[in-house]
DNA sequence: GCTCGCGTGTTCGGTAGCGAACATATTGAA
DNA sequence: TTCAATATGTTCGCTACCGAACACGCGAGC
């Protein structure tokens, strides 16, 4: 395994899992415009290629052999047959946890290059997705907790995507107002979420 | 399930899962210094409360109610017993993928707050612990990639780093002098991952 | 030995977001 | 109605990091 090998492009064929024995492995999330950030390295306590038990059967994210070294790898259909051996039920929770690694993963991206607009965008919808109607109730303060940012960011912001018609908000309730235009100027990262929610979890295309 | 409601805290005591059908539930991320970080949002799709089937019964992050409404719950016992069919291997690799998770998690709050000081000293330490030696075969270019940032700015701060004793490189070729020295620059981020992986795979202290 | 490429060091202006402080507006409770 | 608490708006200087450009120097290959 020498250095810079790729063992998975993202959203690539997986054949076989990894188990690194003195080199490192990083997984890689690479954005549209070519930066990236390291989400995990795994050696020799772990292993490459979770998905492939997951469910899953790929990631959006990409593994790169960052020290060079030994690994064992292992067919891919051998691992599966020990998967196999589970209830529907927890195939099905191993998929949704799939998903939920892939939003996480997406956030740290997201967190390292994106702009506060941007990520203020994925996060309302985000937040819309799963609610039923076009309102959130919300403040600002709290909206600046979860994206990990200052207040007075968020109103800058928020104040921003209102003068552009998007939303409009009163104390602590935000209401959208043009969803298709959040969704233009969000960045990737709200896309990529959803593909592969809907990926792992058919089921959701009814809801 | 009002408002603000905290259901798990951080690596507190998790009693139920969580299936959310009108409410959104935060995952937060909590620091030391109290600031905070979302890293991801589960509604009607998903489940709160992973960890208890992964297998480590708790996770270093804290979920909130974001949005009042209700949700489903059920006992943590209930789903073990689902999870109590799968054979010792799987048991394993779920406890893997939680720990991957936390490492995840932890890089994507640390993008969010720590300088790149700090965050370089915790990519060399969890690089470290993955090899034999003090050595790691490295560009500067390289490390940028993984941490997202440009190559000057690695440039700076390994400098930094070897002004004060605790590494010195040649051309690709990182030896690490002052180990200590590096754990106390670094952030807790690293302390927070590595204490997960052994909580969860106590095997590893044998490494 | 020489040279060229790659890895590293350094500089510059520019900018996004921080921290703090304060002003204003709205709401709910006294 | 009045007032206090809460939510939002605005400003200031400051810092970390960005993007680009360029200089240096080691070392592997000819």
């Amino acid at each position: 395994m020498p250095l810079g090998t790729v063992l998975y492009e993202s959203s690539g064929k997986m054949t076989h899992v990894y188990f690194p024995e003195d080199c490192i492995v990083s997984l890689l999330f690479v954005l549209e415009n070519g930066s990236s950030a390291e989400i995990a390295v795994v050696g020799l306590e772990g292993m490459v290629g979770i998905s492939l038990f997951m469910g899953g059967n790929t990631t959006p994210s990409r593994a790169v052999v960052q020290s060079a070294g030994k690994a064992c790898r292992l067919r891919a259909a051998f691992l599966k047959q020990e998967f196999d051996l589970s209830s529907p039920v927890m195939h099905l929770l191993l998929r949704y946890t799939q998903a939920l690694i892939t939003q996480m993963t997406q956030t740290a991206v997201c967190n390292r290059h994106h702009s506060l607009d941007q990520q203020l965008c994925r996060w309302l919808l985000l937040s819309l997705d799963r609610l039923t109607g076009p309102h959130l109730v919300m403040t600002q303060e709290l909206i600046a907790n979860m994206l990990g940012v200052r207040r007075e960011g968020v109103t800058e912001a928020a104040g921003q995507l209102q003068k552009a018609g998007l939303i409009s908000y009163t104390r602590g309730r935000i209401k959208v107002e043009d969803r298709p235009g959040l969704e233009q100027r969000s960045c990737e990262c709200y896309a990529v979420v959803k593909k592969e929610y809907y990926r792992l979890l058919p089921n959701l295309e009814a809801v």
